[in-house]
RNA sequence: GCCCAGGUGGUGAAAUGGUAUACACGAGGGACUUAAAAUCCCUUGGUCCGCAAGGGCCGUGCGGGUUCAAGUCCCGCCCUGGGCACCA
């Protein structure tokens, strides 16, 4: 009896679906809305309550946007190609497309029973041909395409080969150009020349400007992967998913020349209704720094050496130049008797791990070259060094070093005792560098007594008018490796014609993924598309590389305006109707990956005409992570010891004795199975502490007779459980829960420690949303999820907590009904009182959606509900608008409420009530009477009193008046309906 | 080291410069009940005085400041979480 939520829930989700209820429609004579949450990937763990955090906040938008009379666009779907998918083809031989469709089933399911608005008529996936047929083609647009950096935009490539054929080339006129520049730079060509160029010459050359491009370049290979990352994906030197070494590798590589909008990007933040912590993280990211690009002239070489400086007025303080170990030059200049220490010493610090490099950065390494360059200003020698504090892929990989004004430069001097001489003024140089911006600039001939600030414009002018630099803007961002030696994930539209490549037409779309036999790569080492048979057009070679998990979600919010869309990613009426995502949910770790990218497409597609609008999301919000309580035990180790039971299993356990442990109330005993004591043996890890399945702990306290009860279910090996007298984990084979000489009966209690961290399996702190939604409903999870606390904070999960908002669902049922739950909802007219109530929760909760403020809006019902029963409204005036507020936070029992107060349309439907400040006004205030800031009593006064009045009568007030003393108030202040403050 | 976010009861947390701790959990007490569940009511920052009614003092990480009034604004620190990092 009462509130059935199993019933209500079950029967609205069907009536939802059999009503087409959240189809939207493109309907342009309505004002749009668009809240997109970020692109899940379905892995094979399923939900849990962290991930519809997100999901849950933008579903409260987009159904009160719904109520506010927008039409909403909110959409699912899933970036369905992915490295779990195809790692598990390779341990099973399960094709990934199967997983990958079981595992979309199963978060289908678990999505669904938690009342998503979605609608789902336009989901998509990335890994459906029909979708990724558009991925492919929006590569092959970023293929046709240049970027103009005069017009700051991408044009197409042929205006480019016009401009060839007219033009020619002078080494730089405005065009974005990188990938191989500092191995083999493009020397500039004339107009007649370029005719005279082989097609073959003429698409290399093409292919040096094209926005996706193929070069040789530096890649962080994981052999135990078999594939490429892309920086953001490794970390401390290993793979982010996995944690395989990697390395660095010169190969072929597809990249995106994302770095030719590098200035966009950074400008367009200043435009977003982001977060200051992802905005900052992007500029942090594409980090630009203005400065100096100056030539050194090497002395006996032609060449010259190139530096980028952020600090071109130390330049009087230069006392050596350090390269890069991947510096091309270093070969070149080296005289012959030095040439082997400097080999011995480049190959030593190439094969340095990133990961060594990393721990050692203290370690001052390098060697002289035994070359010199001339000083542009002084003309005298400078030695050449070569140092690995000297990045290859930053800047020119090559500084000038200035002991005196940079850290590492000075420890790298102090080192190898190079000479050098301090360039500010009053400046102590054994102690370190001056890296103040605030010095006065000395023993710098025209820059000596200017700041830093002004010695800078007026060092780059110099040398200007000298011919030896320029001014010049770096930036950190690097090109972004595209192509992946993987099987899952989009094939890339291009065929090589003897070793150039080339476009696939657009009715060659989509190049469908092949079948192949194994999901590994070839014998000589080719992708793992290598393996298909006939994998070729025309009887041309196919590029055996994939698309990154990044490709396909970098557009797919466009694709949700128009998903049947067949003769374009999406009609230009959806476009134009839909436009920007209004409001975009997700997790800040894809502050510097996919938002990065996302907004890179976009501005592209926008410059080729495609969109009218280049920032794909104007409000980002990203929601904080649930964390999960782990619940340890101390784990000890006393050395292993075998029982046999009489039924076979082999019990393994260490000691039988009780352990006094420090810190717990109650004794363990603890038992080991016999393969996990030999594994932390060798591991040496007694005295740490295991985790224990928080399904079994409450309160920090083991539920020992729970866990028996779940324990007996069929699925035994799902996490590890500790008791007094038991132990048993994952992945034992040797273990068993019931012994005949050490039977488990008690239902004894046992103390654990909780820790506060990251919910994963791994830490067996898992809660399943499935598990919250079978014992209290959608409903009570939707709301306890918002009630934790503000969305884009992280916080623990604690079960305990959400008896309170399964109880206000109740409180709200009961308004609504008798003692005996008949529907009992009467037609009197509303008290003032119960309209203030209505009134005042409408403004609040409408107030706070504006600002996804959505815990104290939980909250604000929650005295709505309480001021109510206290009243005892059960008045349709009153409980029915409420109603429809409530409907976006738990829309099941709103649904169910709104069909009792006998409507037949959905109350999703039902137009936001209105709020009326006529409503709020009060007759009187109830004044906090403060001496000196603190309050001391409470005076009630009219509304309508004026200053002046309240103030008389405060101080005739005996009360106050004893306060005093008897002597006059230094002065006092009257704040209307707020305070009353004397001064004494 | 640099950048960003944050620090308030036993816990999750609330508070346009104006009554600090709303709302909820937990805990304690009580009502109803044969009992349990459910529901409802009361108490719940610390401390001191008082039999009590009531009252005093202290309290939003620490130290200063501005203000009639500071969790909120300013200056200087400390701590936690996240991001970046031999980036020239």
């Amino acid at each position: 009896m009462g509130y059935e939520h199993k019933d209500i829930e079950r029967k609205w989700r069907e009536e939802w679906r059999k009503r087409g209820t959240y189809r939207v429609e493109n309907d342009p004579s309505k004002p749009k809305y668009y809240v997109l949450d970020m692109f899940p990937y379905p892995s094979g763990a399923g939900l849990h309550v962290g991930h519809p955090l997100g999901y849950i906040a933008s579903d409260i938008v987009a159904r009160y946007k719904r109520q506010k009379g927008f039409n909403v666009l909110h959409p699912m779907g899933y970036d369905s190609f992915g490295l779990p998918a195809e790692q598990y083809a390779i341990q099973t031989g399960q094709h990934p497309a199967k997983t990958t469709e079981v595992n979309i089933a199963r978060y289908r399911e678990q999505l669904d029973n938690i009342g998503f608005s979605f609608d789902w008529s336009r989901e998509v996936r990335t890994s459906d041909p029909s979708y990724y047929k558009w991925t492919q083609w929006i590569f092959l647009q970023l293929f046709d395409s240049w970027y103009d950096h005069a017009a700051q935009e991408a044009r197409p490539i042929d205006e480019l080969k016009e401009r060839f054929e007219k033009h020619g080339w002078n080494g730089n006129d405005d065009c974005a150009i990188t990938g191989n520049e500092e191995l083999d730079p493009l020397a500039a060509f004339t107009a007649d020349e370029w005719s005279g160029f082989s097609e073959k010459h003429q698409q290399a050359i093409l292919l040096r400007f094209r926005l996706a491009y193929l070069s040789e370049a530096w890649v962080n290979w994981c052999p135990a992967l078999g594939t490429v990352l892309a920086n953001d994906e490794v970390k401390d030197g290993v793979s982010e998913r996995g944690g395989h070494p990697v390395e660095r590798k010169r190969m072929p590589q597809w990249s995106m020349r994302i770095t030719a909008f590098a200035q966009r990007l950074l400008d367009g933040l200043e435009t977003l209704d982001w977060s200051e912590s992802i905005k900052e993280a992007q500029r942090n990211w594409i980090g630009r720094s203005e400065g100096a690009l100056i030539n050194f002239q090497l002395i006996g070489h032609e060449e010259q050496i190139a530096v980028f400086t952020t600090r071109p007025d130390t330049i009087f303080g230069v006392s050596f130049v350090t390269l890069a170990p991947e510096h091309e030059l270093i070969e070149k200049i080296t005289p012959t008797e030095k040439l082997e220490e400097v080999r011995a010493y480049v190959t030593l610090a190439k094969n340095r791990s990133e990961r060594e490099r990393m721990t050692e950065v203290k370690r001052v390494s390098g060697v002289f070259t035994g070359a010199y360059v001339k000083h542009p200003f002084t003309h005298m020698d400078i030695p050449v060094w070569v140092g690995d504090y000297v990045l290859g892929g930053y800047g020119t990989g090559a500084v000038m070093a200035v002991p005196a004004g940079d850290q590492r430069d000075w420890n790298f001097a102090t080192h190898f005792n190079i000479p050098f001489t301090a360039v500010t003024e009053h400046w102590d140089i054994s102690k370190g560098a001056d890296e103040s911006k605030e010095a006065t600039l000395a023993n710098s001939v025209f820059l000596n007594g200017l700041k830093v600030a002004d010695a800078i414009p007026r060092a780059i002018d110099e040398l200007e008018l000298h011919g030896v630099g320029e001014r010049r803007i770096n930036f950190r961002l690097r090109d972004a490796a595209f192509g992946r030696q993987r099987y899952w994930g989009e094939p890339i539209p291009i065929y090589y014609n003897e070793g150039t490549p080339y476009p696939l037409p657009e009715s060659a779309l989509p190049l469908v993924l092949p079948e192949v036999d194994k999901f590994l790569p070839t014998e000589d080492g080719e992708p793992p598309l290598a393996r298909a048979a006939d994998w070729n057009y025309l009887g041309h070679p196919l590029e055996t590389t994939t698309m990154p998990g990044w490709a396909g979600s970098s557009w797919y919010f466009l694709r949700y305006m128009d998903p049947e869309s067949f003769g374009a990613f999406a009609t230009p009426e959806a476009i134009n109707y839909w436009q920007q995502v209004d409001l975009y949910v997700g997790g800040s770790e894809h502050a510097t990956g996919h938002l990065l990218y996302f907004r890179f497409w976009t501005k592209f597609l926008h410059d080729r005409g495609w969109i009218p609008f280049d920032e794909p999301a104007k409000k980002l919000v990203n929601q904080g992570m649930i964390q999960g309580i782990s619940a340890y035990s101390p784990l000890y180790i006393l050395g292993p010891s075998y029982v046999d039971t009489t039924d076979g299993w082999r019990i393994p356990f260490v000691d039988g004795s009780y352990l006094e442990l420090p810190g717990f109330n109650h004794p363990h005993r603890i038992f080991i199975a016999s393969s996990l004591v030999e594994k932390l043996s060798e591991l040496d890890r007694t005295g740490e502490y295991l985790a224990l399945d928080v399904r079994y702990v409450s309160n920090g306290i083991v539920d020992f007779k729970r866990m028996m009860e779940l324990e007996t279910r069929a699925d035994i090996r799902n996490g590890l459980f500790v008791a007094p007298g038991v132990c048993w984990m994952q992945g034992v084979a040797h273990a068993y829960l019931r012994t005949e000489e050490h039977p488990v009966t008690g239902s004894q209690d046992f103390d654990t420690n909780p820790v506060v961290e990251k919910m994963s399996k791994s830490k067996h702190n898992v809660v399943n949303p499935d598990d919250i939604i079978e014992k209290y409903g959608a409903d009570t999870l939707r709301l306890y999820e918002m009630f934790l606390g503000p969305i884009e904070q992280s916080k623990p999960w604690d079960t305990n907590g959400i008896e309170g908002t399964f109880r206000f669902l109740r409180k709200f049922w009961n308004l609504f009904h008798d003692q005996n739950d008949a529907f009992r909802v009467s037609e009197e007219e509303p008290t003032k009182e119960e309209l203030k109530v209505l009134h005042a929760t409408l403004k609040k909760v409408e107030e706070d959606i504006d600002k996804l403020s959505f815990n104290t809006s939980v909250s604000q019902f929650m005295i709505a509900c309480n001021a109510l029963q206290e009243l005892k409204c059960s008045k349709r005036a009153v409980l029915e608008p409420l109603t429809i507020a409530l409907a976006p936070f738990a829309p099941h029992i709103a649904e169910e409420l709104w069909q009792k107060l006998e409507h037949t349309d959905s109350v999703t439907g039902a137009k936001w009530p209105h709020w009326d400040a006529q409503h709020l006004i009060e007759d009187s205030f109830s004044y906090p009477i403060s001496f000196n800031g603190k309050t001391r009593l409470q005076l009630e006064f009219p509304i309508g009193l004026s200053k002046e009045e309240v103030e008389a009568q405060v101080l005739a007030n005996p009360e106050v008046q004893q306060r005093l003393e008897g002597k006059p108030p230094k002065k006092v202040i009257v704040v209307p309906k707020r305070i009353v403050n004397i001064v004494v």
